[in-house]
This record gives C-alpha cells, structure tokens and sequence, in this order.
DNA sequence: ATGAAAGCGCTAACAC
DNA sequence: GTGTTAGCGCTTTCAT
C-alpha cells in the first residue's frame, strides 16, 4: 500500500501536523524531531501526494502551455524556453496543441482551467473579442505569446514584427531590389498581418508597388505561392512571413533551375534552426523565442504570486540576420 | 468567489450527491432535475475541480512525458503523436525536457509520481540498471520510446535500429560503394548503439572496413566529424546515424567545393521534415515518430486501466527513403 | 515546539 | 431516483 501521512506520523510517533511542518521546511521543528521523521519517511519511501496538498491549500504549482503545433519549428523553441523558466521557479508544465481551432482552442483552456493550473502561457491568434471577455472572468492568470492585445487584464509578450518587417524590406530596397514580393501569413493570424502591413507600408513610402500572395505560413504554401509568384509577377525579392514559407518558395526557385541568390533574393522571419543549414542559408528576422518564453513566465508567475496586477506588454527585441539568400540587384 | 459543488446544490435545491451524479453522466437521474442542476452549473458558471475529484477518485487523468529535448527536431512530431493520443483518450500531459541528465531524469521522474499522473512515457537512454529497478517498485505505469528493455515490467515501443542501419548500409554497398564512413551517435544511447553495431556488422559481412567516427547527434557535430572523416579517411557516403549529423556533414563537404552526391552519398535516419527541404534531399530511413507516439500512449492506458499485466516490447516498420542524397560510385 | 481537529471539493457507499 | 455521510491526504488554525 502507498503510504501517507499518517503512516509516517506513526513511525515517527509524532502527528501528522509535524510531519507536515518538516514536508514544508517549517523551522519550528526540533531537530531530533525533524530526524525521526525524515527516517521514517525514508524508510517508508514517502512521498506526499500534491494533489492533496494542492486541494488543502488551493494552489497548484502546474502551469499550462497552449499553442497552435509544437511540430512547427518556430514553437519548440519557445516551448522550451517557456519549460525551463517554468521548472526553474518550481512549476510542471501542462502542454496542448490546438492547431489554431478556436473551439478546440477554448475546451483546452477551460479544461487546464479545471485542472487547477495556476496559470497559462496561451499562444493564440484565433481569439476573437468575445472569448478574450470570457476569460477575463475566469481568474486563471493567462499570459499571451506573439499577440498583443489592448485594455485586458492579460500580459502579452512579443516583437514589433510591423517594424521587423519594416527593416526587412528596407534591407531589401537598400540591395537595389524594386520588386519586391511578399509571401503572407494567415489573415486571421496577428503577426502575419503586422507583418503585412509593415511591408506594404514600406514599400509604399518607398513608392514602390506592394504584391502579396498569401500563404499559410507552411513550407508546401511556400512553395506553391512561389511558382504563382514567378509566373504572375516576377519579383527579383521575396519577403516571407515566416522561414519555412521563405524555404518552400527557395525549393521552388532551384526548381525551376533559378537560384538564390542569384536570380531571386529570399528573405524570411523567425530564424528557424534550419535558416543556417540550408544552401544558400537564410538571411531573415531574428525572433528571440526562448527569451519571450521565459519572459512570459516570468510575468505569469508575477500575477500569480500577486506581485502585480493590471497588464503589461513586453516587446523584445529582434535582430536582422544577414546570411546568404540575398544580394544586390546590381551584382547579378 | 469561486463556485463549487455545494453551492451548484443549493441553487438547484439538490444535494451534492445528484450534482456529482450529472457531472459523471449518471443516467439515473431524472430529466427534470437533471436539467435544473445544468442551469444552475450554467448560471454560476460552474466548473468542478479536478484536484478535489482526483484526491476523491485516487486517479488523475494526467500522463507525463519526459524527454531529452523538445528543441531536437526528431522530438516533437513524436511529442505530438502522444499528445494527440492522449487528448483523445481524455488525458492531459505533463512535459519536461532532461537534456539526457540522468540525474535531472529522476528527479523529474519523481516529481511527476508525485503529481499523481497515471503514467509516464519515457523518452530515456540514460537509465541504467539501478534507477530501473528504483521505477519498478514506482507503482506508476511507465513506457519507454525508442529504448528496449529486457525483463522489466515496462512496456516498450522503437524500431529496430539495428536492421535500419543494415538495410541503409546495404543500399550504400548496393550503389557500389565501398569507402562507408559512418558517423555514430552518442555511446550511452541505445539508438545510437544499435545503429553503429548494424553499420558495422554489415560492412564486415561484406568483407569491407568500417569507418565510425562519433558525434553527438548534433549538426555541429556533424560538420565537425566530417571534416575529420574527409581529412583522416576519404569517404565517398556517409552513413550517418541521425539526419542532423548528416545535414551537418552534407553543410560540409559543400563549404570545402565538393558536391552530394557527385563526390560524397550522405544517407541519414530519422527522416526529420528538413530531409525533404534540403538541396540535395537527404536519403534517410524515416522512423514513425508519430506512430511510436500513438502507440506508447496506448500502451499506458491498457496498463493505467489494468487491462494488461505483464510488459509488451512493440517494434514499429521503418522505412527507406530515397531521395538525391545518395549516389551511385560507377555514375560519377 | 507539538498536537487536535476542522476543512479543501469532490466521490461513493449506503440508506431511504 | 435522491439524500446522508464518511472519507481521499494534506494544511492550518488554535490550543497547549
């Protein structure tokens, strides 16, 4: 039989609130005391239940992960950032795929809700204006990742991906290139639209012609809006929202016999592992994506610990990445 | 303040006991006041607790996963294969990462135990003889990925890897090679082990001289240990025993002017998505990461429902994969 | 410094 | 069919 408790305290022949005060540290236990206990438990091989525990003092020490697909390469790091800043302050992490169905989305969020988590790193784009009111009420601290989002109780963690795409077409324009397409993300996906948006704006200042084909910020889209891409515009540039769209477009190009450089400069986003791997490799935007895994933990564990309250959004910093994938015009 | 059960009651003008029994779909309770307890449920917003109903119950509906590294791209497609599984059997999942420390293993193992999860799926090579026998008196269901184990009382669920390495080296032998370098894996995981002994097994039967190098399952390795291997051996393939050493060897042999396949085959394992994003693509066998996932996870909830005693060692098909990695000697 | 006892929110006999 | 009641294993006043 597992032991408790009180099986210790027996042992022990103390009660079981003093086993208790030696589970949590308490100094006010004598010493002599404290040993016997600590052999008895030894000697049980116990270990004390924290689902007991957590229903006596109402609090659990388990956070909750939601985010769209850990198999997208852009999430792992993130994920893992988020699970060693949560481990380090003596959190478990509950983890939940909800390939970006909203309904999906919200029975994974009641469901940790439900199961006591203290708090939850939520990455989401489908939340719409009702179910953020939802959860407001809820009491569940919830930290969001890679979407702002204004007057809620919610922190938020994420870049100005507007002006990170802003500084990638600004690097392209300044290599002489003028057209310059874009490889969008998802409508409904916050940062794919900020990104959309800083470079149509550019490209306007710019007083050149914005073209956008949108995608679905998967490899295969990247290569599909690729050919539609050299076929209807030719563009001697890419800007893609994400790196595995700007890999898939760079599959297409040499498959077409073209090259990269060469032909067509790729410029990507994210900084996936693979942007160094590949030949050419992939310059692109820098997104810190372990950082703000940690730095939403960092916030989530404030609200939980009452540190804080209001809201707080954090901006991180991104970084161009200069690799390969792109050159001057003039060169060719 | 929070609603619970008592207070479900109260509005309902039940008792505590026929909330629960709708909350557990007892069909014995009438419509009528079944539908008045859902009102009430619905108008406080009622959620139940699942710490309070695990302590009642002494089950969780929680399974834990620990693994090396969710950041190793073999890792999360397995990660979603369980998570998946999980979901559709009503679990939700604790994950941790251990980076292959052993000592951090067991703690993590430990922490889970005490969490009170149902089971454990164990992504492990580091486990040896006296932490297994310390999991056998755990209680808790634990099953292994990509690890067997012999007469232990955990089920276990891989591909054998010895016969992969086999059929990747007779495919190299088959294309006329002869100059097989392999680049092995870490010496403390099995994986690792089975491979380089079917790479070796395999040359010597067909009276060639095995070359291993060992890495550490890292691209960087990889580029590193091909430069060895170029400069000490002169290979014309690589064997290699995970495609991130072979995407590293491949980065490589292309930085010093040579060519894949033209002047060196580099075959890989795992098949992670890069392998068909890469120039050339990389010839691989692919592992069912997805399917080892699903299955480990059916494996835990036969044992967490005590369908099944007794350990199950469940070896999964892999497979092949020719891509343009690899090439023929006589072609050149 | 230690113990007794009440409760955390739920389930599960058992009784009616 | 529904209510009563006794726990599940722990923490936490409150006494002593």
């Amino acid at each position: 039989m597992k032991p408790n408790i009180q099986h210790v305290a027996e042992l022990a022949q103390v009660s079981k609130a003093t086993v208790s005060r030696v589970l949590n540290d308490n100094p006010q236990v004598k010493g002599e005391i404290k040993e016997r206990v600590l052999r008895a438990i030894e000697e049980l091989n116990y270990r004390p239940s924290s689902i007991a525990r957590n229903l006596a003092t109402n609090r659990t020490n388990t956070i909750g992960l939601i985010l769209p697909d850990i198999t997208n390469p852009y999430f792992p790091v993130l994920a893992r950032g988020i699970e060693d800043a949560a481990h380090r302050l003596g959190y478990t992490l509950f983890i939940s795929n909800t390939d970006n169905d909203p309904k999906l989305e919200q029975d994974i969020i009641y469901k940790m809700v439900e199961q006591q988590v203290g708090g939850i790193v939520l990455i989401s784009s489908t939340l719409d204006e009702k179910t953020v009111n939802d959860l407001t009420s809820l009491r569940t601290p919830i930290v969001l990742c890679d979407r702002l989002i204004e007057n809620r109780p919610f922190d938020a963690v994420s870049i100005d991906n507007y002006r990170a795409a802003q500084e990638a077409v600004r690097y392209l324009i300044g290599q002489g290139h003028t057209r310059i397409a874009h490889l969008a993300g998802p409508k409904n996906i916050q940062s794919a639209v900020s990104r959309r948006a800083g470079y149509v704006d550019t490209m306007l200042a710019a007083n050149l012609e914005p073209f956008v084909s949108v995608g679905t910020f998967s490899y295969e889209s990247g290569v599909h809006q690729m050919g539609d891409l050299i076929d209807e515009y030719g563009p001697t540039a890419i800007f893609a929202a994400n790196d595995l769209m700007a890999l898939g477009a760079m599959h297409e190009i040499y498959r077409r016999g073209m090259r990269v450089p060469e032909d067509i400069s790729i410029f990507g986003c994210d900084d996936i592992a693979f942007c160094a791997m590949s030949r050419p490799m992939m310059s692109t935007i820098s997104i810190p994506a372990y950082q703000i895994g940690v730095t939403a933990v960092q916030l989530l564990d404030d609200k939980m610990k009452g540190v804080r309250s209001g809201s707080k959004n954090v901006i991180l910093e991104h970084k161009l990445i200069h690799r390969e994938s792109c050159n001057g015009v003039d060169r060719k």
